[in-house]
DNA sequence: GATGAATTGTTCGTATTCGAATGACCGGAG
DNA sequence: CTCCGGTCATTCGAATACGAACAATTCATC
């Protein structure tokens, strides 16, 4: 007579995963960070787009998108959307006519500042569950994972 | 004489944020499993709805949902193109005609097998860079925090 | 049995996310 | 100067992801 094979449960848990558990994760803090940010009306990632171009004051499209980890086809919409609103303009460099040069607005400069309190609320009840001491070596892990 | 504010990277570290590093690792991850199965065709989403409904044999599509965190609007579009790729299927209570109950095809029982190998070295790649230690730690903060 | 509330699934719109292809442009090799 | 590889930005298609609205159905209460 045939063996059945062993449950699926018994091989392999899909709560122990680590891209389950990621993605899982992730999920929760957008969803923390989209109701602490309702007010100043930005996602997580225009927020890291919008922060880095304040931290630079001064970069190209490409380069940024590389400085917050998108894609170039994934910077574009999220620039396009970000100068919609007026946060962030897009001027062009004389010298070298490829790139697209971007500056915070003082819209912008304005805004970050909202936006960073509200990043900060999302940092905290999204690990609300762990202590201080966790939360150091959660953030240290996933600094050292990427 | 107006005082200019501090840098904003005097004030906020987006490379601590929670948030930032979630999705880095989440699209880490993502991309891993993706090379890793390649073979299989499956997404990180598909092949968790997949294993999830391997692990319960019969279940809704709304159960099946809440069990793999996706929303109701998004469990459909996975179920539907896992059911057109013939993996699973789906039919219908009659007690219950709103509900669509999804079981594993023979074709998604044979898959899943060569899928979990592909998510274990998905898992491992992914977190090469911690120790053994750490990559117990890293799990079950992740579990603690969502 | 009727009626209103809750559940299930679908559809639409918007926002990431990436691969692939394309066009414009820069730089160096000859 | 010309050609050619590399870079920059854009576009398209496909796949999450979610809010909102909707129809069909079930359930609880009257």
């Amino acid at each position: 007579m045939p063996e059945s094979p062993p449950p699926l449960a018994d091989r392999f848990s899909l709560d122990g995963h680590i891209g389950f558990l990621l993605r899982r994760a992730h999920q929760r803090h957008a969803a923390i960070f989209l109701d602490a940010a309702a007010d100043v009306g930005l996602t997580p990632t225009q927020f890291a787009a919008l922060a880095r171009t304040v931290e630079l004051g001064r970069v190209t499209q490409n380069l940024l998108g590389r400085l917050v980890a998108m894609d170039p086809a994934t910077i574009q919409g999220v620039v396009r959307r970000l100068t919609a609103r007026g946060l962030i303009a897009r001027t062009h460099d004389p010298l070298d006519r490829r790139t697209a040069v971007l500056a915070p607005t003082a819209a912008g400069l304005a805004l970050v500042d909202a936006a960073v309190a509200c990043a900060r609320r999302a940092h905290d009840t999204a690990l609300a569950p762990l202590s201080d001491e966790e939360r150091r070596t959660l953030i240290a892990l996933l600094q050292k994972m990427v």
